[in-house]
DNA sequence: TGCCACCAGGAAAACTCTTTCCTCTCCGCT
DNA sequence: AGCGGAGAGGAAAGAGTTTTCCTGGTGGCA
C-alpha cells in the first residue's frame, strides 16, 4: 500500500540510475554510457530505450556521486573580497559568464579582506574537487599570509586543481595583472600636462599591493616631468567610498595646497568628492578630482570622473580562461591588463596657481 | 622506486579517511566518528590518535563523499538575474554573510533574465543535493513560466531542500518582499506634497512584478489625492541604466510636460538624470527625478536621488535566513520589508507651473 | 570452414565516506 | 559467582556513479 521508497521512481525521493537501468531492461553500465555519452559506443536501440526511460522517470543525475566517481567536478571557485564592491561585482559577472557558458557552476566565497580566508575558501574548494579557482584581489605585502597561500595554491594545483588570480603577482598560478603602475603614471603625465604642478594622494591602504603600484607608478611619472610630491600630500586610508571621504576631509583639514586629487581607485574618489562638496569646494574649479578602474555604475557621477578605465568583466573572463583552458604551463602565465586614461570633467587645468 | 600511488599520503593524490585510519591503527568507522563528531563517544585515546595522524597526514574531508553518504550537502545556492547589477550584489552580500556565518558554501547562479535559466538552475543544484536556494528577483508576469518554475521548486522542496525568494510572490516558498506598492504610494504622497502635479514615469519593462508594483502603488497614491497621470507620460523599456536613458530621450523626444520623473528604480533613473543633463535640462530645476532601491554606490550622485531605500543587504540576509533556519512551515512565510523615502535634492518643488 | 579481431553489453570493482549492527569488555548488582 | 547492561570498537553494508574487465557474438579473411 504504502509508498515503497524505491522503485516507484518519481512521486518522493531520487531517481537513480539503477532505477533508469531496469526500467530500461539494460545494465546499469549501459545506461551510465548512453547518458554521459562515454567514449564507448551504445547500440541504437538501447540507447533509444535507455533515453526514454530516463525521461519518463525524470532522472537527474547525482552530481556527488559523478564527482566522487569521476574525482573531479564541475565546481569554480571565484574568490572576492566583497562581492557588494562594484570592482569585484564587475570581475565576478565575467568570471561567471565564462564559467556558464562551459556549463560549470560558480562557487562564490567572500573574504571579506582577511588573508586566512582565501586559504580557508582554497582548502573547502579542493574537497569539493573543485575543477579550477579564480582569486581575485590584491595581495597585501605580508610575506606570511602570501606564502601560506602561495602553499595553498600548490597543494591545490598538484591535486589536479587549476588556479587563476586577477591582480596578484607573485603566486604560482596564472594571473591576469592590471597594469597599475603604467595606467597610473600616464595619467599622471595626463594632469601634468593640463598644468597641475601640486598633487594629493589618498593612497589607500599602505600595505595594499595594488594601491602601492599606483601610487608609484604615480609618482614616479610625476619624478619624470620634474614634479614633486610632498609627503605630507600622501593619505593612506581604507579602500572604500567612506575611506575616501574620511582621508579627503583629513587632508584638507590638515590644510593642502594641492591642485589635483588622485585617489588610488573610484570608489574612494567618489568619498573625496563628497567630502569636497561637504566642505563647499567645487570640482574641477578648485580642485581636480581622478579615480581609477572607471566603475561603470560610477560614470554617471557628476562632475564625471577623469580616471583609469579597466575592462572588469573581461578580466573575469579572461582570468577565467586561464583557469579553465587544457594548458597547464611550466611557468605561470601573465596576462595584463591595459588601463586607458579617460579624460571627464572632474579634472579641469588649474585656476588657482 | 615509484610511488605506489596509495599508502605513502602526502605528496601527490589525496589523503583518505582509511589512510588516516590506518596511520593510527584504528577503523574506518572510528575515524569517522572521531573527525566528523558523531554522537557515538570515541575513546580519549583513540580520539588523540586520529586527530594526530589526520594533523599529519593531512587530511581533507573528501566533500562528495560526504554528500554521497549523508545525502545533503553544505552547498547553498543563489540565483539572481546579473551579479554587476548593484541591486542584485548588495542582495548577494547579504546571503553570502550569512551562509558563510554558518559555513556552508554558496553557488552562483546567473540568470541573465531568461526564466528557464532559474529552472535549470535550480535542477543543476538539486543534482548537487543543496541545502537551500535563495531566488533572487522579480518574476514576469508570465504564467507558463511561473508554473514550470514553482514546479521545480516544489520538486527541490519535496526532495528535502529548501527555497527562499526575494521579491517573488506567488511562488511555493518563503518570502522576502520589498513593499514596492506602499513604498512608491508615500513617494508619490511625498512629491505631490511638494508640489507637483504632472508626472512621468519611466516603468520599466511591462511585464516585470516588480516594476508593475511600484508603478501601481504609484499611480493610486496619485489616484487618491487627485492627481491624474497622462497615459502618454509612463514610458516603458529596459531596467537598467540604457534603458533609463533611453526612456527619457524618448518621453522628452515626445515633449512631456511633467515637472517629475519617477523612475521605478534606481539605475534607471541615474540614466534618466544623464540623458537630461545631456539635453542641457537642469535637475530638480528643470524636472525633478526620484527613484527607488536607494542603491549604495549611488548616493553620490549629484544632485543626490530621492529615492525609497530598501535594504538590499538585509534583504539577503533574512531570505538566507528563511531559507536556513530548521522550520519547514506549512504555508510559504512572507517576510515584508519596508521602504523609506529617502528625500534628496534631485526633487525640489516645481518651478514651471 | 576455421580463426582472429572487434564490438556491444554486462558484472563487478572502485571511488570515499557514514552508519547500522554486531561483538567484546567491563562494571555493577544480586 | 553469575547475569545484565552499557559502552566502545570494528566489520560491513550502503550511498550513486564510472570504468575496468570479461563474455559472447558477428564479420572478415585466409
Amino acid at each position: 500500500m504504502a509508498r515503497s521508497g524505491k522503485g516507484n521512481g518519481v512521486g518522493s525521493g531520487y531517481v537513480t540510475l539503477e532505477q533508469v537501468a531496469k526500467h530500461a531492461g539494460v545494465s546499469l553500465a549501459t545506461a551510465s554510457r548512453v547518458i554521459n555519452g562515454s567514449t564507448r559506443q551504445v547500440g541504437e536501440k538501447l540507447r533509444q530505450r535507455v533515453t526514454a526511460s530516463a525521461r519518463e522517470l525524470g532522472y537527474l543525475a547525482n552530481a556527488s556521486a559523478q564527482t566522487l566517481a569521476r574525482n573531479t567536478s564541475s565546481l569554480v571557485g571565484l574568490i572576492v573580497h566583497d562581492i557588494a564592491d562594484p570592482y569585484f561585482s564587475g570581475i565576478a559577472a565575467g568570471v561567471t559568464r565564462r564559467a556558464e557558458g562551459e556549463s560549470l557552476v560558480v562557487v562564490l566565497g567572500t573574504t571579506g579582506r582577511a588573508p586566512q580566508r582565501e586559504v580557508q575558501m582554497l582548502a573547502t574548494l579542493r574537497a569539493h574537487r573543485a575543477r579550477a579557482v579564480v582569486l581575485v584581489g590584491s595581495r597585501t605585502i605580508d610575506e606570511e599570509g602570501t606564502r601560506r597561500l602561495a602553499e595553498e595554491i600548490r597543494i591545490f594545483t598538484r591535486q589536479g586543481g587549476r588556479v587563476a588570480c586577477v591582480s596578484q603577482e607573485g603566486l604560482p598560478a596564472d594571473t591576469v595583472v592590471p597594469d597599475n603602475r603604467n595606467g597610473a603614471a600616464a595619467l599622471a603625465r595626463h594632469l601634468v600636462e593640463q598644468g597641475h604642478r601640486r598633487f594629493a594622494i589618498l593612497a589607500g591602504p599602505a600595505d595594499l599591493r595594488t594601491a602601492r603600484d599606483r601610487l608609484d607608478g604615480f609618482h614616479s611619472a610625476l619624478s619624470s616631468a620634474g614634479v614633486e610630491l610632498a609627503h605630507h600630500n600622501v593619505v593612506h586610508g581604507a579602500f572604500t567610498r567612506d575611506g575616501g571621504y574620511e582621508s579627503t576631509r583629513r587632508l584638507m583639514a590638515a590644510g593642502t595646497d594641492a591642485t589635483c586629487l588622485f585617489a588610488v581607485n573610484d570608489v574612494m574618489a567618489t568619498g573625496a568628492m563628497a567630502a569636497l562638496r561637504d566642505l563647499g569646494l567645487r570640482v574641477p574649479q578648485d580642485l581636480s578630482v581622478a579615480g581609477f578602474d572607471d566603475i561603470p555604475t560610477l560614470r554617471d557621477l557628476t562632475p564625471a570622473l577623469t580616471t583609469v578605465r579597466l575592462p572588469l568583466e573581461r578580466m573575469g573572463e579572461e582570468a577565467a580562461r586561464l583557469a579553465l583552458d587544457g594548458e597547464t604551463p611550466e611557468e605561470p602565465r601573465v596576462v595584463p591588463v591595459g588601463g586607458e586614461v579617460v579624460v571627464r570633467e572632474s579634472t579641469a587645468p588649474p585656476t588657482r596657481s
